[in-house]
DNA sequence: CTGAAAGCGCTTACAG
DNA sequence: CTGAAAGCGCTTACAG
């Protein structure tokens, strides 16, 4: 079961393989391959069934035709469905997408990415964690393409797509101001990533603006690190202790899962004893009972743009770094219904 | 911003590129290079920041230490969690894995499974659909290593980790059938994916062995291809019209998700006006009110199973095809209480 | 219009 | 203990 290659095309054709190869590549025409010659040997490839060796294409042209997608976990809703769509698009181009999860954890992320940028691919879109920063110098260093997505350095000059996390942030405020209520934690992440950084910036902006006293203590911000366990147990306790709270602004998927959780184990009932929002929406927030008010992520938009600059980076289109802020949007639903009077 | 080649460490070193490649393999001490040597040419591989060109490698050995995994939509609860275990376990014996979702759709299943046959894995796991039997063929003819997973074709004697459907249809009935419900409606794919045919045969069996009447207007299959759009209309049809079921059993994750959505606007109460219990859990299910009773499979077990016997058949371990079948577990929640005598 | 030959970076059987 | 050389399958600059 010898993989079929382009000699036995050519000794089934009789002719060289330079010819062949020009042929295969669509560039018959071009090099004034005669239309006869041309036909035959498709004709040739596909009854062999020929599919070309793409190591041996790769060493050779040092492109691979295949981007590297990083994120966090796979198995996020968020990721899953950006993976998604970067896919598709990249399959309109004629890419092919390796996917790789860093799972959060420092040492994988590094790992990951060192093998991923063994494997030479095209370019990378990467969903970076903290700890990614000197793998993804290097890649800047080695001029290798690459756009950041969700979350990006401040002190880094790279390609993102990125969201609007100061006006998502800022937008769930006022409509929770606007429903009544004035008492708002916000459970947020203490990592250094920026996402987070400025969804607490437009929730501070927006209690500012509606003149809204700031409470720090309402402000709980969760170890990045611990596991779902262990965050379970911080949100309750958080909210078990501040009891003054109306509602709460979760700013990522993962912490509003494990947040209804925590409501859930407390007994607190979502859109009566506290409002709810998120950041990110899914399954859950849409279909359960209350239905859970989101800021939606333009998830389509987030992977068309992240592909279109790879691409146009790749190909050198543009050479200098491109910074795209998607808007989100707010989804309300029935965790957050005018608050009733008490 | 050249990339460092074997060539740059001999000559830095002094050695031949034989020599800095059996090191650099770690077969120096088998080949007795001098301790000296082996450990000058790691130092100065350090040095050079090197990793080899893995075009080349592959070229050379016809090795490529990855994995291919080929699901339906990676965007799915399901598959998204496999695809980690799989990475995970895949990353533990020094295998990256490339991923690629099918979409569901039989033109794109056969591209995508073609463009990663292209890339020469050194084997596939893949949650088959139909239109895939004749790429799976040609793998089998060409005696690459294959997996398959979740479904698997009866007439094909391949490698695979399935699932005990029958059985976890057959408890889920059983269980209904104990808690007081009578009318027990399925709503599964029309495919001819085996699993759901032993879905539906386990489903039959468990109803004759309580002595419950199976009617056949009961058993709703939804066309595989429909959009979610329209498997929401069908489900909300269905169940408008047959009033008289008092539960429902199904068969998919992504059926039962668009089946609560269905409920929902039918203002069904789930565990009140209708027993519920889906195939495949999720955070829906377990953090919605009621939570959902399900069927969970083994997420963990399946991407371990996989990944190993995957090893073994490319490390010829193993040349008999093996095949697992795990079991499901019910996992018993709030929407299928003790139905109430009416 | 077509082909011979070099070379991408690596591994490996063989020789010394 | 170490190295020269062949070769994996392709593309491409060059020659005719």
């Amino acid at each position: 079961m010898k993989k079929v290659s382009i000699k036995d095309i050519a000794r089934k054709t009789g002719v060289s393989i330079t010819t062949v190869s020009i042929v295969l590549n669509g560039n018959g025409p071009d090099r004034k391959i005669s239309g006869e010659m041309i036909e035959k040997i498709q004709k040739v490839a596909k009854e062999l069934n020929y599919s070309p060796n793409q190591f041996a294409k790769g060493l050779r042209t040092g492109k691979t035709n295949t981007l590297g997608l990083i994120v966090d976990d796979i198995s996020n809703f968020f990721f899953g469905n950006i993976s998604k769509t970067v896919e598709e698009e990249a399959n309109k181009y004629g890419y092919t997408v390796m996917f790789c999860s860093s799972q959060n954890d420092e040492g994988k992320s590094r790992d990951v990415l060192s093998a991923l940028i063994g494997k030479q691919m095209d370019g990378y879109i990467i969903a970076p964690t903290d700890s990614m920063l000197p793998e993804i110098r290097e890649l800047e260093k080695g001029g290798t393409p690459y756009v950041l997505i969700d979350r990006f350095f401040p002190d880094l000059n790279a390609s993102s797509v990125t969201l609007d996390n100061y006006k998502g942030a800022y937008d769930s405020v006022a409509h929770l101001v606007k429903q009544g209520y004035s008492k708002i934690a916000i459970i947020t992440s203490d990592t250094e990533q920026i996402q987070h950084q400025e969804r607490l910036e437009g929730y501070k902006a927006s209690l500012r603006k509606y003149k809204i006293p700031f409470y720090p203590d309402c402000v709980k911000k969760i170890p990045f690190k611990y596991s779902s366990q262990k965050v379970l147990k911080e949100i309750e306790d958080f909210i078990r202790d501040k009891d003054d709270i109306d509602s709460v602004l979760f700013t990522s998927n993962n912490l509003g899962i494990i947040g209804l959780e925590a409501l859930r184990r407390l007994k607190k009932r979502v859109g009566v004893d506290l409002g709810v929002i998120c950041f990110d929406d899914n399954n859950l927030f849409r279909l359960s009972s209350p239905a859970i008010t989101v800021i939606s992520q333009p998830i389509k938009g987030i992977g068309k743009n992240a592909v279109k600059i790879l691409l146009e980076q790749i190909q050198k289109k543009k050479k200098e770094p491109q910074k795209v802020v998607l808007t989100p949007s707010l989804v309300i639903r029935e965790s957050t219904p005018e608050k009733r009077k008490s």
